[in-house]
RNA sequence: GGUGAGAUAGUCAAGUGGCCAACGACGGCAGACUGUAAAUCUGCUCCCUAUGGGUUCGCAGGUUCGACUCCUGCUCUCACCA
């Protein structure tokens, strides 16, 4: 029982320090049902996950399920010195009406992850500002310089002598802080911040609690391209509230490499399950295709409910498979009689006329199912279905 | 503070008086192939109803029939020196 437990917890981690202690932990649980907290931070600029985010999300579940009380932090202090990434030294204060509603928004988009009975959600603000002058002093004092510049951005700034604010340093102690006053026993985050992960350790020390945090590390999910981090910035992102057919659409186009990393990181799917399909298709018994869409219907159902899903997947295979029209599709109206290069602009789906005129040229135009091959039609008053390239469609009513 | 180098399309990066809307790479889009893909191959990739026109190569001027290429000033970035 412990040890599946375990495994459950292992998987997909890029690493955990202190295994003996997070067996402790849940031999307690399960022998005496003593429950543990565990801590996960979050910036509360951002309220709009991608699955990549989800990958924590995941893990937390997992705790959950083993009888964690999930302790999430929104980190609504810590923002406003921003982690130092070196980019972005400090930030504009949020007010506190959009934390509130960056907040509100993540609590929707995270719920449907983790159980809201077993969560709660807290403000780092609440013990930050009043620690005062006196206690920020005090952690200070916990570490020194040299030590803080062991952190892999502040060596590499430090040495190419690009500057570090005071305030910088104060970020991973804050954050280690954290773990101090939740009296956390686990947190989890990405290896990028195994750095702030360890503080938590030693600030628990240097407070003289009783316990030290296991801390647990999540690889950085691969966007859609399959090499790159999952990022808005990049755009190979699956957003979580991306609509249903677009994130069907999304999860069937990765490469069906990527596909295990997926459901290894963000399957609710066990272990067992997972190899036993990985050695059907193997063994051909299998269609990768079968179980790209089982992991798209999932996590499509995760987010949007099984019907959503299954529509999504009808719809994805009337449009791809069966290079039907499909469903729903944006209806412009426009008064002819109009250049075909100028409609296309016109809905959208080109970004110019040059562009327009590029694409009937190569035969990526089409209306009503129909390949275009004259640039200069006219379109006459009545109802079109513009269609570049597979995806991109537009309805015209042209008057 | 001193000296030197550089700023070119989404990114990287050629070009150093006309052949330049600007080589190439990556990215992106499209076509073929497929399982929707991935891999591969091919085409396209500033704007404009267009065998032409317009606006681009840090910013502002100047030289020239003609400048991304030469000159002057400005702004910014980088490297070395102190």
């Amino acid at each position: 029982m412990i040890e599946d437990a375990l495994k459950e917890i292992r998987r997909g981690t890029a690493e955990i320090i202190d295994e003996e202690r997070m067996t402790a932990l849940l031999r307690a649980y399960f022998n005496e049902g003593k429950r543990y907290t565990v801590k996960a931070g979050f910036d509360p600029t951002a309220p709009d996950l991608h699955l990549g985010h989800t990958v924590l999300l995941q893990k937390l579940a997992t705790f959950q399920k083993y009888g964690a009380i999930i302790q999430f932090l929104i980190g609504d202090f810590t923002a406003q010195i921003g982690d130092p990434t070196g980019k972005s030294e400090t930030r504009k204060k949020l007010l506190p009406a959009d934390i509130e509603a960056n907040a509100k928004s993540y609590k929707e988009q995270v719920f449907k992850i983790l159980d809201p009975k077993q969560t709660e959600v807290v403000f780092n603000s609440q013990w930050i500002n009043p620690l005062g002058a006196a206690g920020m002093l005090e952690l200070t004092t916990t570490y020194n310089v040299a030590r803080m510049l062991e952190r892999d951005d502040f060596e590499k700034r430090y040495k190419s002598g690009v500057s570090i604010s005071i305030s910088e340093f104060i970020y991973p102690l804050l954050q280690g802080y954290d773990s101090v006053h939740l009296e956390s026993d686990v947190e989890v985050g990405g290896t990028d911040q195994k750095f702030n992960l360890l503080m938590g350790r030693h600030l628990q020390r240097a407070y003289e609690k009783p316990k030290q945090q296991v801390v647990l590390m999540m690889p950085i999910l691969e966007g859609l391209d399959g090499v790159q981090k999952m990022s808005k910035s990049l755009n190979n992102y699956i957003g979580v509230c991306d609509a249903p057919n677009d994130m069907f659409g999304k999860i069937l186009s990765i490469s069906d490499t990527l596909m295990w990393r997926y459901y290894e990181l963000l399957s609710a799917k066990s272990l067992q399950e997972i190899a036993r399909l990985h050695e059907g298709v193997v063994a051909g018994t299998h269609h990768p295709k079968k179980v790209k869409e089982m992991l798209a219907l999932e996590l499509v159902s995760r987010f949007h409910g099984v019907e959503a899903a299954e529509v999504a997947q009808t719809e994805f295979e009337k449009v791809h498979a069966k290079s039907a029209i499909p469903t729903d599709i944006a209806t412009f109206e426009l008064s002819g009689p109009l250049w075909i290069a100028k409609a296309l602009q016109e809905c959208r789906l080109e970004p110019s006329t040059s562009q327009a005129r590029r694409d009937i040229k190569q035969g990526a135009v089409k209306i009503d199912q129909i390949k275009l091959s004259d640039e200069q039609l006219q379109l006459e008053s009545g109802e079109y279905v513009l269609q570049v390239g597979k995806r991109k469609f537009a309805h015209v009513k042209v008057k």
